[in-house]
DNA sequence: TTCCCGCCCT
DNA sequence: AGGGCTGGAA
């Protein structure tokens, strides 16, 4: 028997209002998005890399784009890593693309190209955790599992009434009894237009658990610059100074962690941007 | 200013 | 457990 989490005061009347009010919004504001009209499992693991972080509408045209060139995971496998950035270029976090490509090429080649099974080894993938990698079944397969992004709970929090200190034992926990059983991808698509359209961090004032330092001027800004700079030639950090016109200082640190990602690489005096 | 369907490394 | 990471929109 498995130790029970905290008991959440929440009442089997409670969790159907509840499933009411989501599965009727979805009826009237659901949203139809590319990636909901396929089972393709390793479409829908593209678009939940492209979505962690990111907002639907600035991800919808690089998801088309991006499954037209590489429609299956072993395509993804044999491109080359300059092609795969300059295809996520201006999306953010560049490093998911970097991720993602190498989890193409684990799940090809140590999974025989079966990305649900790597999806129940998640911790061998790169760039995928466990909120992604239920995701994916969930979508794929419908599968009675549960999933918690800042999304959901923010919803769950809202909807119940429960403090911002709740354990995430304890919310995953709701989440399940929440579940309507043998519907999940149609829950959990509901969950996220109501927690995007409805439930939002704005109109709650639940802050989600992590929040992001200042883009301007800060070393992000910097490193997208650079990237960009780095996939049209190979530069020096010196001449890569002079054309940011950028702190010295900065540039070097910005430079190095972008090489312990596998983003670029140093080719002697030259950064490039890393070749695999 | 704050947030957006998190994950990784230290 | 805590900070870093993209860029745009509200």
């Amino acid at each position: 028997m498995k130790a029970t989490a905290t008991y959440l005061k929440v009442s089997g009347d409670q969790i159907r209002r509840f499933q009411r009010c989501v599965l009727t919004f979805y009826k009237q504001h659901g949203r139809m998005l590319p990636w909901r009209s396929t089972m393709d499992s390793y479409k829908i693991l593209v678009s939940e890399v492209m979505l962690q972080q990111t907002q639907v509408s600035r991800v919808i045209p690089y998801y088309i784009r991006w499954v037209e060139t590489w429609p299956t995971v072993q395509a993804l496998a044999r491109a080359s890593r300059p092609e795969v950035l300059r295809a996520w270029l201006g999306l953010g976090y560049n490093s998911r693309a970097v991720r993602l490509q190498q989890a193409s090429r684990v799940i090809t080649h140590d999974f025989g190209g079966d990305v649900l099974a790597a999806m129940q080894d998640y911790q061998k993938v790169p760039g995928v955790g466990r909120y992604t990698a239920q995701a994916v079944l969930i979508f794929a397969t419908n599968a009675d599992l549960v999933t918690v992004d800042t999304n959901i709970r923010r919803i769950l929090l809202a909807s119940f009434g429960l403090p911002a200190s709740t354990a995430d034992r304890d919310l995953w926990d709701l989440a399940l009894r929440c579940l309507p059983k043998g519907r999940s991808r149609e829950w959990h698509n509901a969950l996220m237009d109501y927690g995007a359209l409805q439930v939002t961090a704005r109109r709650t004032n639940i802050p989600p658990k992590t929040r992001q330092s200042k883009f301007e001027g800060s070393s992000r800004q910097l490193r997208a610059q650079v990237l960009r700079v780095l996939l049209d030639a190979p530069r020096t950090t010196q001449t890569l100074q002079q054309m940011l016109c950028c702190d010295e200082e900065a540039l070097s640190e910005v430079l190095l962690r972008m090489c312990q990602e596998g983003i670029l690489t140093c080719d002697g005096a030259r950064f490039v941007v890393a070749s695999d």
